[in-house]
DNA sequence: TATGAATGAGTGTTCATTCAT
DNA sequence: GATGAATGAACACTCATTCAT
């Protein structure tokens, strides 16, 4: 966003846009190194190896969003503000970084010993956070009984897949880039509205 | 699931295996040769190349998919066991080749190209052959007013990530291969009662 | 010696000169294949990588001259010829690999743990195979009073060392191949007569 | 010994244990830094190069060693005592700086323009020195006929060998560092008592 | 003097691919 | 059909060296 101050910045900035961004989970350090217009052995004298950039950029995404997460479920707002927020949160993520989630399945799938990094260390699950809270709704009626699992999963489900399907769906529907970010957007009212089973209103 | 009679079928057999069921995304050919036991050569005899191979079971795989859909859509049977037995078929295949989607999602990212295959070329969309039912459904307050895209990547959505996620659930939650596929066969009510809003009925 | 039959003989042949033969410590894979004309790769299909293929050569060298070593000293021999055909050898096998003990001793400098390969582990000494006929020596006053250990390090010390300095020699004395050859033959006797304190006799 | 006053002086004390003492042959630039707790860049400041560096320890030790000689051998003292005199500097020297000898060895087997650098250019010879006083101790029958320059490497040879095999010596007896000091330093009469086949009177 | 940043050349290694048999 | 051998292109990584400050 900003302009990096420092080299070391500006590579992680643009081992983000290549990997978050563009989905080249493949990319090789010279790919990155081209890209952000830095000898290639600098990424190894600021992070040792690629390994360690790949672990950095994760550590600090995962993170990042169980940050906002824990900000959403935490405050005193109702239910379905909560879930409203969170909803717009994930996708204005997703928006930034499509590919993110892809490249973080990908990494864990290949390499499972990640997740014994420290941002997962965390047990806080979202589960428990609004299980409380999603209860009372089923027992107003609001909502068909469901798990706090399944109900998270659902959500997640709904929010996360069109960004990790995001080349097929623009492919198949010959989105531009900017089609795929109104219909994305427009989704945070859908997949609202499906949770709770309301009629949307008309989203301003 | 037959004995394969060729080296061919027993290649392809061990790649879909590696890929889509062990998630080894960045397998190597020789890796596959081993798999299977049989020489690393033999992989170029019969598909020229490693890409070729992948290309072939990609193709294979979506033909059957869209197939299998068109199928269900295309009976007479009424809208809600249309889309039970889509998301019965979408979990079923899912349990089988938990990578499988997770595969065409890198294919098609890094190499845009293959959306040009030809079992993309088809151009039925499930959104036409479920535009009617669902818009009939949606007259009757069955379901709330929501576009046919919508409703079929909600519905995606929902039965497809729980595989695309699932080693980063199954370490979250610590779930054995069995935990993970009962939780995800009984899925198949919860969906369904999310997207049609009905209480569930007890599975078993 | 005899042309390889196979390639892999050939790298090896071709190491062991450039290791052995011209000192080449830090010989790198790519120097080693354009001795041996054939693709860099190649090392690594034989031998997995370039510390396997030194480990291979190390252990083949060792385990040849302990072999050779347990035959001279298990004779039935006097223990004067004993000790000129180990002489012999030791200077025999020196003019051959002049930088085979250099390069033992480095590796092992560098890799302790090399200490451990299977060759080191017979752990028949010489030390104990001379005991008894060197206290009998002793005895009957044909040489004076030492250890065998200190025994053994003269005699591996006189032959091994002018190989190890081999460079330097030849640099200080201006000594061709050739004459350093003839230096070192020459020395067959004189490290026996310094052992045994005898009158050398005047060698053709 | 003494603190180093200045940074050039420590970076030659650190390289100097680091080659000479620990043996490690291939000791990065950055590593003698760390050693020394300097910036990687003055080793290039001071020494332009790690060659050059190398060029500069080597020819000090050799002048050093050199002038040590020269000294010894140029007394007025007896021959005998010459020797022992000159086997104590070797071995002392040797316990200081044990793999100083493979060093220059591997150095000058892998650049043998080295033996142009002007600690070399001193012609006179050890083997001048002694030779006078050699051929009288011959005469005398005190010592076996012998060259002065094959008596000169026997004792080079006694001498030096030991701590060029040191890693491999102290592996295969187990011996600690202190006791691979108390071996090397009873081998000084040992040594003298070989080269002139007298009893050796017990030493200390 | 001293240093952090930066670089080019090179290192071992891997891998898909080809080819002769 | 099947295989062992061979290769070129690439990859992550290292290192001595340089440079601006």
């Amino acid at each position: 966003m900003s302009e990096p101050a420092h080299t070391e910045e500006l590579i992680k900035q643009t081992a983000r846009v290549v990997f978050f961004q563009k989905g080249f989970l493949k990319a090789t350090t010279q790919e990155i190194a081209d890209e952000a217009g830095v000898n290639r052995a600098l990424i190894h004298y600021y992070f040792r190896s690629r390994e360690q950039l790949l672990d950095t950029l994760l550590e600090e995404a995962v993170t990042e969003k169980k940050e906002r997460m824990k900000v959403i479920f935490s405050s005193n707002d109702t239910f379905p503000n909560k879930i409203r927020q969170y909803i717009s949160m994930i996708i204005d993520r997703g928006i930034m970084y499509p590919y993110l989630e892809n490249f973080l399945i990908s990494e864990i799938a290949s390499h499972p010993d990640k997740m014994k990094m420290s941002c997962f260390k965390d047990r806080v699950k979202s589960f428990d956070l609004i299980k409380d809270q999603l209860e009372e709704e089923i027992r107003k009626g609001k909502i068909a009984p469901i798990t706090p699992q399944n109900f998270m999963i659902n959500l997640t489900s709904m929010c996360n897949y069109p960004f990790l399907a995001k080349s097929i769906l623009q492919a198949i529907h010959g989105m531009t880039d900017a089609a795929f970010k109104k219909f994305v957007l427009d989704r945070k009212e859908v997949i609202f509205s499906t949770l709770f089973n309301e009629v949307t209103p008309t989203h301003a």
